[in-house]
RNA sequence: GGAGCCGUGGUGUAGUGGCCUAACAUGCCUGCCUGUCACGCAGGAGAUCGCGGGUUCGAAUCCCGUCGGUUCCGCCA
């Protein structure tokens, strides 16, 4: 027929009416087969679309018998004619809804099983089968935009930062293992008997050593490595935007990020920017106010104090609570005065089983009586006190925890959480995003005995705190922030310590000792000692950041290979069991009880 | 390491001690059907109810264990 390529000329997502008596040639897979004993129309589908084929057997029977032979997800090829589709009969769902393809050759590349699912997103199916057949999955339309949104997001980053001067640069995989942080991911030294690489955490350190090497603006789409528990926002391996800056203040790094986030949002979703600039909140402001150091600012719910209030009741509850060292937080739901006791013991037992003792309720009713234990042990104007305090109207309910700060901020946290689902106060299209500043540098491990980075032992300080190392180490306030987007840590960053001396200094106060410094990070100090210019940088999850822009719930949804909950890869079966000699090699040997 | 939830034809669900000889939808197979687009109509095949043990006259259903998935706590500098 004189076609001049092989397999398709176009795709099965750009044909229109302006193509209409062209010759074309498709290729793709079989969505769909519509047979009505004469006619039988085809879907066929890629990445980029679907178009409708017709088949006529008056037209073309050879092409129609092929046509009835089809089945859903063989994978064929159409030679035959655009044409305007019947009046009438177009489909504006299709982007191709205009014209259909009048069939005049039906090759089948290759048939197909009858897949184990549904090639549709109108099914959620159990997660395993999706992932052990990760491949038909990723046919289905939401995962195949979710992946090409993703693409589009690492581009963009790319463009944006290579605009600014940004160098990117690739960094090891086979890194070296430190104590400090999460475990890591070990790989055995065939060379070095008994020694071993570790994947990275982070490019943390190579990072900042390409600051002491002068290329000033660095960034790298970078995999990293933690061998931890999982969770719906947690993978094995993961991926950062990890990015850092010479000659920077914190103001640089976070006004750079903040325009890269407004930018990425807005060229690659329809979501709405709830507030820009992203607000800037201390550490304490949202520990008081959101109870956790990641708040979601979609909605409000604050939580509030009244341990002075309640320090004068001779409620035992609130009593104990406080003369242990506790306090006493409540949270204000409006228009749940009406709950039902059993919603309220619902809420309750959900506080139980986060920790708390219980939930001390205080309902208003709509015409403002007041039902709460409260009033057995408070005079009216002490629980007035109380209400006015968390403003509370008629018609709400308010629920109070009495503990310790770590179980009151804990609990309500996660209540506010919930409550806000509860009441609809989400909106799915808002993307709410704020800055978290003045972060403590360390905190007091008492576990461990020894204070520890409340972030990385990289993160510098206010130069008016650096003599406060000596005196009160928990006063010192980081050049650390956080950027946080409906609830969840996305990124974070600092100014970091170019100092050998300080960086030493900080190590100390982690309780290591010379001969441990040395070890496992005198290359750092080494590298400061020659000239290693003031830097800061960032990293961003990029899974996490992709998951809020596709409002997935979970960042399976936004990788293309993920690992399960128990670190499995079910499509390739990863990890598996090597051959005596790979063991042999690497001088290594599996205890029996410990095989599989 | 701990806690919760889920596991029933290929897929998604119903069934919570006898009415189950396991239901419904979809998919699959066969036949019919020339303008459908989740095409329609008729018929058919397909399930040892995750696995093992126990309680009971009787278990998909209750109990114990186990496996798999998932959510959370711990953990994640």
């Amino acid at each position: 027929m004189g076609f001049e390529v092989y397999y398709r000329t176009h795709t099965c997502g750009e044909l229109t009416t302006v193509d209409v008596e062209k010759q074309v040639a498709l290729a793709g897979w079989v969505n769909r087969r519509r047979d009505h004993g004469g006619l039988i129309f085809l879907d066929i589908r890629d990445r980029y679309g679907i178009t409708q084929v017709v088949c006529d057997p008056e037209r073309s029977p050879e092409a129609h018998r092929t046509a009835a032979e089809l089945r859903s997800e063989y994978v064929v090829q159409i030679r035959g004619t655009v044409v305007h589709r019947l009046p009438g009969t177009e489909n504006p769902l299709l982007q191709t809804g205009a014209i259909e393809i009048r069939a005049e050759q039906i090759t089948i590349l290759n048939p197909s099983h009858t897949t184990p699912f549904p090639i549709s997103d109108d099914v959620q199916v159990d997660e395993s089968l999706r992932l052990k057949y990760r491949y038909l999955d990723l046919r289905r339309p939401t995962m195949r935009d979710n992946i090409l949104l993703r693409h589009r997001v690492v581009k963009a980053m790319r463009d944006y930062l290579d605009e600014r001067g940004f160098v990117e640069v690739e960094t090891p995989l086979l890194m070296k293992s430190t104590p400090e942080g999460a475990r890591d991911y070990l790989v055995p030294s065939r060379l070095y008997p008994g020694e071993f690489y570790a994947l990275p955490q982070s490019p943390q350190q190579l990072k900042q050593l390409l600051m002491v090497a002068g290329l000033d603006r660095y960034f790298q789409i970078a995999r990293c490595f933690r061998d931890e528990d999982q969770r719906a926002d947690r993978q094995p391996e993961f991926t950062q935007l990890d990015l850092e800056m010479s000659f920077v203040s914190e103001d640089d790094v976070m006004s750079l990020m903040e325009d890269l986030l407004i930018f990425l949002i807005e060229t690659t979703t329809n979501k709405q920017i709830k507030q820009r600039p992203f607000p800037r909140l201390s550490y304490q402001h949202v520990m008081d106010r959101y109870g956790t150091d990641h708040p979601d600012l979609r909605f409000d719910l604050p939580l509030v104090a009244i341990s002075d209030l309640a320090s004068s009741s001779n409620f035992g509850v609130f009593r104990s609570a406080l003369a242990a060292g506790g306090m006493v937080k409540g949270i204000r739901v409006p228009g749940a005065g009406g709950y039902s006791r059993k919603e309220i013991d619902e809420l309750t037992e959900f506080a139980r089983l986060l920790g708390a003792k219980g939930l001390v309720s205080l309902a208003i009713n709509a015409t403002g009586e007041i039902k709460s234990p409260l009033t057995k042990f408070m005079s009216p104007d002490e629980v007035q006190a109380i209400i006015d305090r968390l403003e509370g109207k008629p018609g709400d309910l308010l629920l109070f925890v009495a503990d310790s700060a770590k179980v009151c901020n804990d609990v309500l946290f996660r209540l506010r959480t919930k409550l806000a689902e509860r009441l609809k106060l989400i909106d799915a299209d808002e993307m709410a995003l704020c800055w978290v500043v003045d972060f403590p540098l360390l905190h007091y491990d008492e576990d461990l005995q020894r204070y520890d980075a409340e972030h990385n032992p990289f993160s510098g300080m206010d130069d008016e705190h650096v003599s406060l190392l000596d005196t009160d180490p928990l006063k010192v306030r980081a050049k650390q922030y956080d950027i946080i987007c409906n609830g969840y840590e996305i990124g974070g960053g600092s100014v970091r310590i170019n100092v050998a001396e300080l960086q030493h200094k900080v190590f100390s106060l982690m309780k290591l000792d010379n001969e441990q410094i040395k070890e496992q990070f005198g290359h750092m100090l080494e590298a400061f000692e020659y000239g290693a210019p003031p830097h800061g940088g960032i990293a961003l999850g990029l899974d996490r950041l992709i998951m809020l822009l596709t409002s997935a719930d979970n960042i399976r949804e936004v990788i293309a290979f993920p690992k399960t909950q128990t670190a499995q890869d079910l499509l390739m079966g990863a990890p598996s069991p090597v051959e005596e000699k790979q063991l042999h090699e690497l001088h290594l040997r599996i205890r029996a009880e410990e095989k599989r």
